[in-house]
DNA sequence: TATTGTTTTAAACGTATGTTTGAAACATCT
DNA sequence: AGATGTTTCAAACATACGTTTAAAACAATA
C-alpha cells in the first residue's frame, strides 16, 4: 500500500517532469521531491534512473498496445473479407491513444513530448527497450496501412508515413504552448481531441497527395 | 587567424555534437576534446555554455534569414501586383534553406535536429534568443502564406501550418536514420534535397485538405 | 509479543560538470 | 627589439549528480 504508493507517485511525477524538461535535465533529486519521497526511493524501487524511464514509458505503452491490439483484432473479425479504409485506421490508433489508460487527454500529450524526446535526446537504452517491447504491435498496423494505400510506391509510403509520424508527434508534443498560442492568436482555445480531428484530413489528404508536381 | 581557427572549431564541433546528443548531454570537455583546442577556450570566446549554444544557432540563422529576406523582397519587387502561390513559397523556403551558408545538404538536417532539440528540451534561454532575433522575417513569411491560402479559416490554417512545421523538422531532423532506414527498407536512398522534394506535394496537399470528413 | 522481511531515511561516496585562475606563449605595433 | 595586448594552457574550484550504505521505522506472520 505505502509501496505502491511510492512507486506510483514517483512514476507521476517523473512523468511530468521529464516531459517539461527532458531526461538529462531531470534529476532525480526533483522527481523524490515532487514525489515526496526519499531520494533513495528511486535507485531501491526501480533499480536505476534509465529503469525508471523505462518503466514512465511501459506504464503508457503496455495498456496502449494492448487495446490497440485487441480492437485490430475485433475489425479484422467484424468483417473479416474487407481491409479497413486508411482513415478507419487513422481513427481507430487516435480513438485508442486517447482512451487508453482512461487517463485525460492531457496525457497524450505529455506522452508525445516524452516520445519526442525518446528519439530527439540521446537514450539509446529507451529505443532498444521500445523496439523490443512493442514493435509486434505496430508491425500488425503498418501492414494494415500498406494495405489501405495501394496506390503509393513503397517507397513513397515510407516517406509520408514518417512525414504524418512528424506532424503527429510534434503537435502533439507541444500541444499545451500550441493551444495558448491558438487561444492568444484567434481567440479560440481547442483541446487535444480537437487538435486530433484537425489532425486526421491534413494527414490523410498528405498521405493521398499526388505524387509529384502540383 | 589563430582565434578565429579556435572560434571556428568550437562551433564545429558544438554543432555536431549537440545534434548527435543533445545540449546537456555534450559537455565542454567532449566539445573542447574534438574541436582539439583547449578547455578553457570555450568560456574565454563564448563566456558561457548558453552562450556557446546560442551562437551555434545564429552562425546557421543569420546568414538564412537574411538571404530569405532578400529571395522575398525579390519576388515582390518583380511582380508587386501579384501574390506568390503557396507552392512557389515552400519551394523558396526550401532552396534557401538548402542553399544559404552554402554548405553541404547534411547541414539542414543537423540544423533541423538542433532545431527539435531547441523546442523538446528545456533550454527556455533559446527559445527567447531566436523570437528576439528572428521572428521578424517569419513574421513576413506568415503574411504571404496567408495571402497565399485565402480559403483557408485563420485557425485551420493555424493548426495545419505546424502540422507541416512539424513534418519538416521531424523528418529532416531524423533525415540521417530515416535514409539509412530507407535504404535497409526498400533499398533506395535519398538525401535531404530528394526528402525535400518529396515532403512539399504532402505538404501542399495537406494544407489544402478539405476542411471536415472524407 | 517476538521475529522476520520490507520499506524509508539521512548521510556519505565517487564522479563529472561548468567555471575560474594565473602563468605562459603568442601576436602586434612603435 | 621591446612593450603591450591577446590567446592558450594546466590546474584547481565549487557544485550537482547518480548511487550506495547502514541504521531506523514499519508491516506482516507466528
Amino acid at each position: 500500500m505505502a509501496q505502491k504508493d511510492t512507486v506510483k507517485s514517483i512514476l507521476n511525477a517523473a512523468e511530468e517532469l521529464f516531459s517539461e524538461r527532458g531526461f538529462a535535465e531531470t534529476s532525480l533529486r526533483n522527481i523524490t521531491t515532487r514525489a515526496g519521497v526519499n531520494l533513495a526511493a528511486v535507485n531501491y524501487h526501480f533499480g536505476s534512473k534509465k529503469s525508471l524511464i523505462q518503466a514512465v514509458f511501459a506504464r503508457f505503452l503496455t495498456p496502449f498496445c494492448e487495446q490497440l491490439e485487441q480492437e485490430l483484432l475485433a475489425i479484422h473479425q467484424q468483417v473479416p473479407e474487407q481491409q479497413p479504409q486508411l482513415r478507419d485506421l487513422l481513427l481507430l490508433l487516435s480513438r485508442t491513444a486517447l482512451h487508453a489508460g482512461h487517463d485525460s487527454p492531457r496525457r497524450l500529450a505529455i506522452f508525445m513530448r516524452l516520445l519526442g524526446l525518446a528519439y530527439t535526446q540521446g537514450q539509446g537504452h529507451l529505443r532498444r527497450f521500445l523496439q523490443k517491447e512493442y514493435a509486434p504491435v505496430f508491425t500488425v498496423f503498418m501492414r494494415l496501412i500498406t494495405a489501405a494505400t495501394p496506390d503509393l510506391s513503397d517507397e513513397e509510403r515510407f516517406w509520408r508515413i514518417h512525414f504524418m509520424l512528424g506532424a503527429t508527434v510534434f503537435t502533439l508534443s507541444g500541444a499545451d504552448s500550441l493551444t495558448a498560442m491558438a487561444e492568444h492568436d484567434l481567440g479560440k482555445a481547442a483541446d487535444v481531441a480537437q487538435v486530433i480531428d484537425k489532425l486526421i484530413p491534413f494527414l490523410a489528404s498528405g498521405l493521398n497527395a499526388p505524387h509529384q508536381a502540383q
